[in-house]
DNA sequence: CGCTCAGTTGAAGCATTTCAATTCTTGTGG
DNA sequence: CCACAAGAATTGAAATGCTTCAACTGAGCG
């Protein structure tokens, strides 16, 4: 996986998003609204908290490059991952009112970030329908994620639940230009994914151990390879045809 | 509970939600547009399937009056409750693109609904940019609903999960304005509890008969109270302040 | 080259599930 | 108004899946 391929700040027209055929190609009069908006770039390093919860953000992100992922946590330290964040995320609007995270969010790669300042988002639903609709898409696919996992965590026994996610991940990453050679940079410890299903550190790993034995995956050194997706999905009881697609407008 | 207060057609001006003060006010405007929108309502008895999974929906739904759940099940059977779906609620919206559902939404009670055309939302972004954006806010704050559950479910142990749940529960039954002498109407079984919490369904109710014991909770004939929502709260381990509240526009 | 963090493994403990049986509620028809 | 059936709640006991503990191995880094 490449360090952040720009140096400096990118403009609206080359950014990497634009790229990815899973993005809807903008009119450029949107193109011309973001750019209005966007205040700037963060880029953080790896382990990074870009948001954390409880505390107030003035800005939205769009993530550019990198991987990060939500998370809340209970007094005692005990975390639950809830959803991991790629490239055309958008993260901070899933806030109470008042911009009061509810969740944290930290970096797992160096990432980068396209701001927007909260206060003004508003300005996006009153001057460019098309673009707050689909800050809505965006909302609502995020919402079929957390539906998914939120089945896998409360009714999938450990080795079901490793496989959806597994599955959840590499499709994820590959659709939006991730996947070299059919392989997916997992750049997480097994500590992450045991956060996000729900389960010990030490029963994800013997699980993880199980399934790559049966030949149903390898993930080693950062990186992920599922020979059979289909097999995979199988065994975690997903469906693999309800794909997201984009939105309709 | 009272059954439907209205016997027809309810005119928006007279629409119950409007009435409760934890929704803001319209201005004619907007009522207007919502009238336009509004091609009528649906009516159901308990226990009826109003989205089905995997299914087409042509229209979304406003709850007016009622209480509903939404939840997915595995082949097997296995089901998982993501939330339960009360007056105000917004459904249908949750939906990969081409309406098909992904995941199903049951009746508990007689529920009235409000129906528009899903086809016609663009519209609302187009001409209503306020109501568009209220909209946002309503799945930016399911989605704070899902984030906390999933902690819950992947998280807490048994007895904080019950704990939350209720805490949950009798906090959004009784903002908007269903208490009654301090006792919540719980109009679905324990089982249903159990799946949303994701533990089985003997064990959530030995789980709620410790918290009885306790004097922490009592749930007798489909009515919840409890006395003390901060100590069930701490006992939860979660933060009772963190109250959702209406949208800055 | 040693330190630290991530991954791995076995074994013991325990929370939760599953099984099975009984009681309590609620609604319905005689 | 009572008897009965069906659904919901309750309880004990056995089974098990997952967690926790503990120890070791391996990889990456200064």
């Amino acid at each position: 996986m490449s360090i952040s391929p720009f140096a400096y700040e990118v403009p609206c027209e080359a950014c990497p998003l634009r790229r990815m055929d899973t993005f809807r190609s903008l009119s450029d009069e949107e193109l011309g609204f973001i750019k209005k908006l966007k205040t700037g770039e963060l880029r953080s390093g790896p382990g990074t908290t870009v948001l954390r919860e409880g505390t107030q953000s003035d800005h939205l992100f769009t993530v550019l490059e990198g991987w990060a992922f939500r998370y809340k946590i209970l007094e005692d330290g005990r975390r639950q991952i809830t959803s991991f964040v790629l490239p055309g995320d958008f993260i901070g609007l899933q806030s109470s009112t008042e911009g009061i995270m509810d969740h944290s969010v930290d970096t797992l790669t160096s990432v980068a970030l396209c701001t927007f300042p909260r206060g003004r988002i508003w300005e996006i639903f009153k001057h460019c329908p098309s673009l707050a609709f689909d800050l809505t898409w965006l909302a609502a696919t995020h919402e079929v994620i957390l539906n998914e996992n939120l089945l896998s965590v409360g009714r999938r026994r450990a080795e079901e639940c490793v496989a959806y996610y597994i599955v959840h991940l590499y499709v994820r990453a590959s659709d939006i230009g991730l996947a070299v050679d059919g392989r997916v940079r997992f750049p997480f410890t097994q500590e992450h994914l045991a956060d996000a299903i729900g389960l010990s550190l030490v029963h994800t790993n013997k699980t993880l151990r199980r399934l790559s034995k049966l030949g149903l995956m390898e993930w080693e050194h950062g990186w992920c390879n599922v020979p059979n997706l289909q097999a995979l999905a199988e065994l975690a009881k997903y469906d693999l045809t309800q794909k997201r697609m984009r939105p309709l407008v």
